[in-house]
DNA sequence: CGGAAATCTTACGAATTCCTTACGTCCCGG
DNA sequence: CCGGGACGTAAGGAATTCGTAAGATTTCCG
């Protein structure tokens, strides 16, 4: 059974095209000829999401966007634009990969193919480790089945580590990842987020401390 | 401290400009103008190659193949070559993206920025020896399944030992990988921690002494 | 066996890293 | 206009790490 991929595209020809190239290429594509608003529930189970940004009414970018606030599934976009200005707003919106049409399907099942050979890991919605719950669909935080109040910058903490439980993460790639890099956000801005952390979530040894690394997120069990 | 990349290309131009931006954006590039040969050896320890097909003598994607060989680093591929079957042929050979040349060195950097964002995963290998783990992923050593807690330094050391293992390193060549070159560590440091790391690890046979080189990880079990 | 070189071990101080608390700012809802 | 929460920054003090020195021990080699 291969993986499923929306595909989003309103032009008929070109969407024929790319279907057929992808389920010769043994994945499962799901093929939307028009916009659709995207949320939680109406995003359906896929691995992958082809999105034309020239779609007629509504405008890709605002697609990917909403996309991105609930869901990391990657995203290769297409357009007819060849600019770099559209490249790279789309990328930073959370794009994937970018192609400018015309391109040759072939070149496109590689592209899929090239972001499907990395298993994505911890991105599901729900991540448990040990007594800590943490569930991304909600934004909630939970330890022993309480519910733990976190602010937005702590779920993201979170939810950043809970994307590779147990492994350390250095500083800068947190900081990356969870702080606003226009806000002047220092790494040590990081430590006193981990530190209200550990005392909401009541138990310092969720956020284990990896000395002169980083952190990383542990079951608990310790301390 | 930023993602470190590693960037092969010939040009000068280029990869001057490359470099900077690369720079600019946070990361830590190591610009390479040639191709050389790669192996799990010379492969400098990096999260992202971007390798220029096009280099003098050496064919890019015989440097492609051998790379995947041993080792899962995500490659942005340049090629001044705008051809399908070139894309496909290095996509299929394990590239992760694709660049046409001429570019603007903005989209460069955010498909670098795109590849990273995601964890990479296939790293934090655990290796084994005699009773002896290392888990680079979570930076934890154990040794007959008990945890052995380490400093950073001496995971380092570690590390760089496990990554030949029963193979000889000269002190000069751990030192390079392990101590900060700004701190003066000199390679008498390294017999210090040698020490104590046997002591953590409660078996002196670990790590052997090769007199008048330097040190070898072995199994434990002679002593 | 003896001496020199290489290595081991220990102790200690300096530097780094980390945690916590306190405080000021910004933004939002009332 | 007034709270209150979220967040960044600063600062102290605690904990950890690391380099160096110095003396002990081992290895090599004649």
């Amino acid at each position: 059974m291969g993986k499923k991929v929306l595909v989003i595209e309103d032009d008929q020809e070109l969407g024929t095209q790319i279907v057929k190239r992808l389920r010769d290429a043994g994945y499962e594509p799901t093929w939307w000829k028009e916009g659709r608003r995207l949320s939680r529930e109406t995003l359906p189970d896929v691995e992958l999401v082809v999105l034309d940004l020239m779609l007629p009414g509504t405008y890709g970018m605002d697609l990917l966007k909403d996309l991105r606030v609930f869901s990391e599934v990657p995203v290769l976009v297409l357009s007819a634009r060849n600019d770099t200005a559209d490249k790279v707003r789309a990328l930073r919106l959370g794009a994937d990969d970018y192609m400018t049409k015309p391109f040759w399907p072939e070149e496109l099942v590689e592209r899929v193919r090239a972001r499907l050979r990395r298993p994505t890991l911890g991105r599901g919605e729900v991540v448990e480790v040990g007594a800590l719950r943490i569930d991304r669909g909600r934004r909630e935080v939970s330890v022993r089945g309480g519910r733990v109040e976190v602010t937005r910058l702590e779920f993201e903490l979170l939810a950043a580590l809970a994307e590779r439980p147990g492994e350390a993460m250095t500083r800068s790639s947190l900081a990356e990842r969870v702080l606003d890099p226009e806000r002047d956000g220092t790494e040590r801005t990081l430590d006193v987020h981990v530190s209200r952390l550990r005392k909401k979530l009541g138990c310092g040894a969720f956020v284990e401390t990896v000395w002169g690394i980083g952190y990383r997120l542990g079951d608990g069990r310790d301390e």
